[in-house]
DNA sequence: ATGAAAGCGCTAACAT
DNA sequence: ATGTTAGCGCTTTCAT
């Protein structure tokens, strides 16, 4: 057995004490040099370097922040029960993943660590768990994802305590910046590529209302629909669950005038609707045609691989980061929402209708 | 458009000073309550608890290192290469998923964070990226993971620093903890499985010679044929990759005595092999038994799903925070590698020998 | 059992 | 252009 409870206090290795004295220069200039002030000359930037380098010295972000400055922490929020529930079925949802990546390299090129953070949109206590993290992080920036991004205690709370942040898969003006993938073109451009291949009787599958994004999908499918001259009456709701996909496949293939071609609001009801297609002896693409909205992994796996929108969601997080540490740089932020647009990944569910 | 520049600096809502204030008490004894020290009075600390939960008061972090206590941080590193190529193929490796919310859960029930970080384990400069991780964020403990477990610089270094650390997938004594899910006896369990199933001729693909796991995992292959009285020789080297599982497949499957089973190390050249079989017009499981090393989701989407192996990675992160929290605390630590083992997963991949 | 004082590493504000 | 001073919010001494 071993006993580390006498540890040393351990303090930090080498601090800008060191650093100075060793360029024989005030606390201040390293400081300077080290936060790129332009109010040095040029031979003392070099000496003061020159040191930092030799003792490997890189300032902690705790007294840095403590001395006024950033903190070099942003605070990615989470839903945690979607978020819990999707790791714990393992059905290779990788949203957490593109966004941690995706986030975490970007910040990496600009000194920043990111922090994922989960909480209840669902909940009483979400202010107080939000502000818990804030006090004990202080992150210099929040990024928000659905459905937090539309939740006004939260946006509130943080335009309150000044804190920017971004709200990713948000259409609406006010605080903080929107950005968005355009679900509505996504939901276009899939709804189009099926009346392209000849589809008349396109039924979409609705996310849950507590995402806005669900009802922009449904407006990108009904405003293609109405271009086509196509009737809009193919519309079932699910909750993004794997049976709720089920109950509305079934609904929709069971229509009087029943659906050549379904477009999933996500990989879990596309794949439920897939499953029911095969219970039914219905052949995919050749009786059906089928779109996901999620690229996620295993939708490359089913049989046949399914069309879907690709979501840019690494863009996406990378793209918040860097308008959180733009605006904390005091550079001028746009006032439009930023969009990264979806793209449509062709694969083997989608064929001329019959 | 909008300017920031001029946003005030962001101070702390509210402090230690406001509570000990609101309660009538000094610093100190409020510091004593937030941190649970035993020699306050039940009513002190009633009062100040409080006035800490009236005002929503929520430690600093910073501060709390800056004082000399902990910094609530513990960062697990991963292998930047290879998470990053994963990441980039979405082909459903959820490593980093399982470690993220593996760790970060646990984190959460003691007020810790997890910070994901990425470096190089073929660099030369990964000390220089490593010291920089940890003097800036100060962290109180480290997760490595494969290969970084075994690597000697990663390891002298934090031991250096005196760091409390955890070498997940590791099994060797010194310093840190060694937490493994055991892979001998996941390899073995494999083997026998076949055997069990009248296998004779059971091929294994192992992987790259830098994780130190490839190897124990054909220790494990190689006993459970030595134990049955079965040769070992239909054994292919492949590095992870799926090109090396083609390469892998072929070879097994070519051998004058040809395997009538294999075990893939993992899963991309699990499903290598099993594309090599579609190819070759192989049937699986009735021409050919396979089982994966890894239990990602795309291998329950495959046709035939298949048989694998279920590391508990997340229990493992998991573990890994609780031993690190341990230390910290004082508390003994288990001299022997905890073993959280590995189960098989059965699907349809697997079955009797024709 | 509680309080007062000093200092952690850094930066902002104010000198020079 | 550089140095000096005074905190930031907290925890550790050390006193009482």
């Amino acid at each position: 057995m071993r006993r580390l409870s006498g540890m040393a206090r351990r303090r930090q290795a080498v601090t800008i004490k060191h650093v100075a004295a060793d360029a024989g220069v005030s606390l201040q200039t390293v400081s300077r040099v080290v936060n790129k002030e332009p109010s040095v000359r040029p031979e003392m930037v070099a000496r003061v370097q020159e040191a930092i380098d030799r003792l490997g010295y890189v300032p902690s972000i705790a007294a840095q922040r403590m001395g006024g400055s950033r903190s070099y922490l942003i605070v990615a929020l989470n839903d945690r029960e979607r978020t819990i529930a999707d790791w714990r079925a393992r059905q290779g949802t990788d949203w957490v993943d593109q966004m941690l990546l995706g986030g975490m390299l970007t910040c990496a090129t600009y000194g920043y660590r990111m922090i994922v953070e989960l909480v209840d949109t669902h909940s009483d206590h979400i202010a107080r768990e939000l502000m818990g993290a804030i006090a004990a992080l202080q992150p210099d920036g929040v990024i928000l994802t659905p459905p937090h991004s539309e939740n006004p205690l939260i946006v509130d709370l943080l335009e309150a305590q000044r804190i920017s942040f971004v709200r990713i898969g948000s259409r609406r003006a006010g605080a903080g910046f929107a950005l968005t993938m355009d679900d509505e073109r996504a939901a276009r451009i899939a709804t189009e590529h099926l009346i392209a291949l000849g589809h008349e009787r396109i039924g979409f599958i609705a996310g849950p209302p507590d995402y806005e994004l669900s009802a922009w999908r449904v407006d990108g499918w009904r405003a293609a629909m109405a271009d086509a001259g196509l009737a809009d009456d193919l519309l079932a709701s699910g909750d993004f669950g794997y049976a709720s996909g089920q109950q509305a496949a079934v609904a929709l293939l069971d229509a009087a005038d029943p659906a050549t071609a379904i477009i999933a609001s996500n990989d879990q009801m596309a794949l439920a609707t897939l499953e029911t297609c095969r219970d039914r002896k219905i052949v995919v693409p050749r009786d059906l045609s089928l779109i996901s909205f999620d690229n996620t992994p295993i939708v490359r796996f089913t049989h046949p691989p399914l069309t879907a929108i690709d979501q840019p969601i690494a863009e996406l997080a990378g793209r918040a980061v860097e308008l959180i540490i733009a605006e904390l740089g005091g550079r001028e932020a746009p006032e439009q929402p930023i969009v990264l647009p979806a793209k449509l990944e062709l694969r083997q569910s989608t064929a001329p209708r019959r």
